[in-house]
DNA sequence: TTAAATAACACAG
DNA sequence: TCTGTGTTATTTA
């Protein structure tokens, strides 16, 4: 039998090096019924890096009507942002969403242009020590059919993230929802996330993490504004520009108050020279009913099968 | 300088 | 909130 040692030339060879290899943490990984593999811990030398964050203080963007946004240009330490991201990219599942929309008459498939997964609950139950769902006034567990969907913790790696995000915007969050765009070619519309679920002036943080993307946002239409405008005298509509943010790896947007719901973002298409590499995005916000766990599980995790990043291959694919 | 090629943008369905 | 298409802006030869 030939053994399994190493031959004279391998022995020479350093067994990892130090930048194809992310290092692992010795703590055991995050796991839970509802996911479909475990989920490693931050390793430590990504903990020391976020315990420097964030990197910058928040430059505050009010001069445009409606608009409230705080911008952590980075957040997360330069250092570290790239080596985040590539764990994250490696340790999540991730799903590609497909559903069908009605046109008047016409129904059509859409596959949303990118990867998605999501974790949390809203504010009516909580996770217990144990992992199973409890009511969060009676703490005791929740009725079988307060959910269609299985709502899943947030892994440790999450959870550092949004406590960091918490103490340093003053705000509390339940959820997180983590977008990959895997090229320029993947993209999100213009939209607001202006659900009811989510209150009336939602706090949203928004980090990005990866290859650098436009964000857009314009203002929406008037007769899409969330203003009462209930007069019959026409309201003179101040002007505002569009803005486009160049996000990099490792900065946060905070949007808070009127501007989910009088502003439109979108990440558009891009083709070029960086349209080959990964971005992903990190939301924390915080559904207020229950509602807002159905429709975060259906939108972001949906029916279909569990994708992972395959390093070999360079890209997400179906896992087993 | 000009015009073709490419990318971004706006809007309809 | 997607895709397709026509228009506008930018880049390149």
């Amino acid at each position: 039998m030939s053994s399994k040692k190493r031959t004279l030339d391998t022995f020479f060879t350093p067994t990892s090096t130090k930048k194809a290899k992310i290092e692992e943490s010795q703590e055991p990984p995050s796991n839970h019924p509802t996911y479909p593999f475990p989920v490693p811990q931050l390793s430590q030398s990504i903990l020391n890096g976020l315990e420097l964050a964030p990197e910058v203080k928040g430059k505050v963007i009010n001069d445009q009507p409606d608009l409230d946004l705080l911008y952590f240009q980075p957040y997360i330490p330069k250092d570290i942002s790239l080596d985040l991201f590539r764990f994250l990219r490696q340790s999540l599942f991730f799903y590609k969403v497909q559903y069908t929309i009605k046109r008047g008459s016409v129904e059509t498939n859409i596959t949303t242009p990118r990867y998605t997964t999501v974790f949390g609950v809203d504010e009516s139950s909580q996770f217990a020590p144990d992992g199973s769902l409890v009511d969060s006034a009676t703490k005791r567990p929740i009725p079988k059919d307060r959910y269609k969907c299985r709502p899943r913790p947030l892994p440790q790696c999450l959870e550092a993230l949004r406590m960091l995000t918490e103490a340093s915007t003053g705000e509390t969050y339940n959820f997180c929802l983590v977008n990959y765009y895997a090229s320029g070619n993947d993209s999100i519309s213009y939209h607001s996330d202006d659900e009811r679920f989510l209150g009336a002036n939602p706090a949203i943080a928004s980090f990005s993490l990866g290859a650098k993307r436009d964000f857009l946002m314009k203002h929406k239409p008037p007769s899409k504004a969330g203003h009462l405008n209930t007069g019959d005298v026409p309201t003179l509509q101040a002007e505002s520009k569009s803005l486009k943010l160049p996000l990099g790896s490792g900065d946060m947007i905070l949007m808070r108050g009127p501007t989910q719901s009088n502003w439109l973002h979108s990440i558009p298409k891009r083709k070029g020279a960086d349209a080959e590499k990964g971005r992903i995005n990190i939301t924390f916000r915080k559904a207020m009913v229950k509602a807002g766990t159905e429709n975060y599980y259906t939108y972001n995790v949906g029916s279909g099968g569990v994708s992972k990043w395959d390093e070999a291959k360079g890209e997400v694919m179906p896992w087993k």
